[in-house]
DNA sequence: CGAACCGACTGAACCGGTTTACGTGGTTCG
DNA sequence: CGAACCACGTAAACCGGTTCAGTCGGTTCG
């Protein structure tokens, strides 16, 4: 490359005719520099274009105020709003956040976490990956270096800190929801089977049943996933398998992709939403209010969830001790829109329909 | 912070009492070591953990293995694919990925920029914000200083390398397929107004009408945007202020979150898709393939796009001389699906219907 | 008038790696 | 038997910054 070489702080302190230290007082406002000859080095800097490489900024202190988060699915906007609030605080403090992405697979998990550390990253932030016989060494690697990381999913065994919603709570609540409007036959597709998000919300269906006088059916629990297609199939399975009386009339899912591959199986299946199903997602992505059928959903607060991240993270990071892990747990909400309605045997009762399909949306905490 | 200090290269020399350069040797595998040291040097790194710090292993060759990117809207599921192709690509060559989002902001893009460059990425991959009076200097600033970058979207007067669809193509076939479908009054719902992939995209609309008997309406162009909002607002004011022959009976869009907008705002005002309107979206979102009226759309390849943006920019890199701008295009296939069909005053062919309700999906090159 | 102090600036060490030039001691070969 | 060579290691310089202990000349004050 003839590359005309980025300048250096060298090339900065010759052509001002002054010593690198007293450059390096100019650029941080540090110790006493006479005006004059600070006007002068930033003549030279702006000229020059001279930026300080922050790599080489931070070679002392081992601190490169950059932030690592791993995320499970790239291509879930779930996750593209914990991004943005984690990016949004970081950066309002200085600093960068390098993101990868696991793709739910347990190997690659453990490679980004080492790849991360290489990058000299100060801390990170992780949606961990679980599977039936996850191996935690590399967490407990972390644990035992006392190096800051902050789980956006509960793991057991493993003391960190964590920020999360209580899922099972978010969860019981929409199927308490489901059964106030009269449902009785109501199923939750579950998410990952080794994922302990896809735990709590169970635990919050169970919770849900165990308040009603409901009896639990057997397979009220479907094992579905975490995206689009595998909601999808699970639908075609499950519904396409059963008719009449044996279906559910409503369901709750894991999250938005799932609940949407659930619509269209039903779709498919010739049977509509809410009218037969009713079904209500977890996530609260923008994308449902732009459906024919807004989709019920948990509202996640996803942006928040990523600031409040980075700033425990940060002060993990910049405490002089070793702080105790910390437990945050922000408040999901049930946001009613049109998916749901009573089920069909108690009658169409007009008035019911017409209060769900006027509102465009309500919220219960 | 009560740290246990990551290891250095210093602390694993001392404990397997050799010097800092035998290590040095042992991990690139470089220079003669005999093969008792290199195992007890394994042995303490093993021990200790010990990771090199990546940073201060380039900080010599001031190339640091890492490239910038720098998207447009964090939460379009566009971007996640094509972050995905580059990372994929990336990674294979060792490269890490830093991604920051101008969320279509142009200051946000000058600053994203500088801090890209202030962590020493070796190269930067751009999908560049145009406003009414854009100041291109900071890309200038990069050509002059020969640092290697790849744009993801043209730009008039700056001489770089770009990877792309051919955007007017595209969007003409589109256009041509419905009017193949028998349509005569179409509109096309555009981007962000300075976009030069929206000015692509109407011009393909543009010659269309010009390879065609059909009239071209003034108010063919409608300004929208690129996000879901965009396509919902200007659908409700498009197609709420006018009424029968007035209407279109198809519209080309942007891009898919536009055309999902639309969707929602023709539901609202009581219009069907595709027996009202026929809605031709761009990108092709895997989440299209589930609505309930699966959206024909042209296919970019996005995960492809990164791959190649990331070899291209890679190549600039790696080359010893300044390499000449190289402009590739791949190619955009218009996917049909079910939101199209011939408009309503030809009569309905029942067949015709059949025809496109039947098969799932079409693919035209 | 000399000591003390201060503002302005610099040289050198340092961070954690890589690279290069050089120093061993042991074989091989003419 | 001495020169040439090789395998194995090491010391030191370097990258681009920050930091700290000093140097130096000029005031201030007792």
């Amino acid at each position: 490359m003839t590359e005309k070489k980025r300048p250096t702080i060298n090339d900065v302190a010759r052509a001002a005719g002054v010593s690198k230290a007293t450059v390096s007082a100019v650029i941080n406002d540090t110790g006493s520099v006479k005006s004059s000859t600070r006007e002068r080095v930033l003549a030279v800097i702006e000229q020059l274009n001279y930026r300080p490489s922050s790599q080489a900024r931070h070679a002392n202190s081992r601190r490169h105020r950059s932030i690592g988060l791993l995320i499970r699915e790239a291509d879930n906007p779930f996750f593209a709003e914990v991004i943005a609030g984690v990016r949004s605080y970081a950066a309002q403090r200085g600093y960068t956040v390098l993101v990868a992405s696991s793709e739910g697979d347990y190997d690659a998990e453990r490679q980004a976490v080492e790849v991360l550390r290489e990058r000299d990253v100060d801390g990170l932030i992780l949606y961990p990956v679980l599977t039936k016989e996850t191996d935690l060494s590399h967490l407990f690697e972390l644990k035992r270096r006392n190096f800051p990381f902050i789980l956006l999913e509960e793991i057991w065994g493993v003391q960190a800190s964590l920020i999360d919603i209580d899922n099972a709570a978010a969860s019981r609540k929409a199927v308490e929801y489901l059964i106030s409007l009269g449902h009785t036959r109501i199923v939750h597709f579950a998410g990952p089977q080794y994922s302990m998000h896809s735990k709590e919300r169970i635990e919050g269906v169970y919770r849900a049943f165990g308040g009603s006088r409901i009896a639990f059916a057997e397979d009220a629990i479907v094992p579905a996933g975490a995206r689009l297609e595998d909601g999808y199939r699970a639908g075609l399975e499950y519904f396409g398998s059963r008719s009449g009386d044996e279906r559910p009339t409503a369901v709750t899912c894991y999250n938005d992709l799932v609940a949407l591959g659930l619509c269209r199986a039903l779709a498919e299946l010739g049977l509509r939403v809410p009218e037969d199903v009713s079904v209500i997602g977890y996530d609260d992505l923008e994308i449902l209010n732009y459906l024919p059928v807004p989709l019920t959903s948990v509202r996640v607060p996803k942006f928040e969830m990523g600031e409040q991240a980075a700033k425990l993270l940060i002060e993990h990071i910049e405490s002089r001790e070793v702080l105790r892990p910390q437990k945050i747990y922000l408040e999901g909400e049930l946001v009613i829109r049109r998916s749901t309605q009573p089920p069909r045997e108690r009658g169409l009762d007009p008035a019911v329909v017409m209060d769900h399909a006027g509102a465009a949306e309500r919220v219960m905490r």
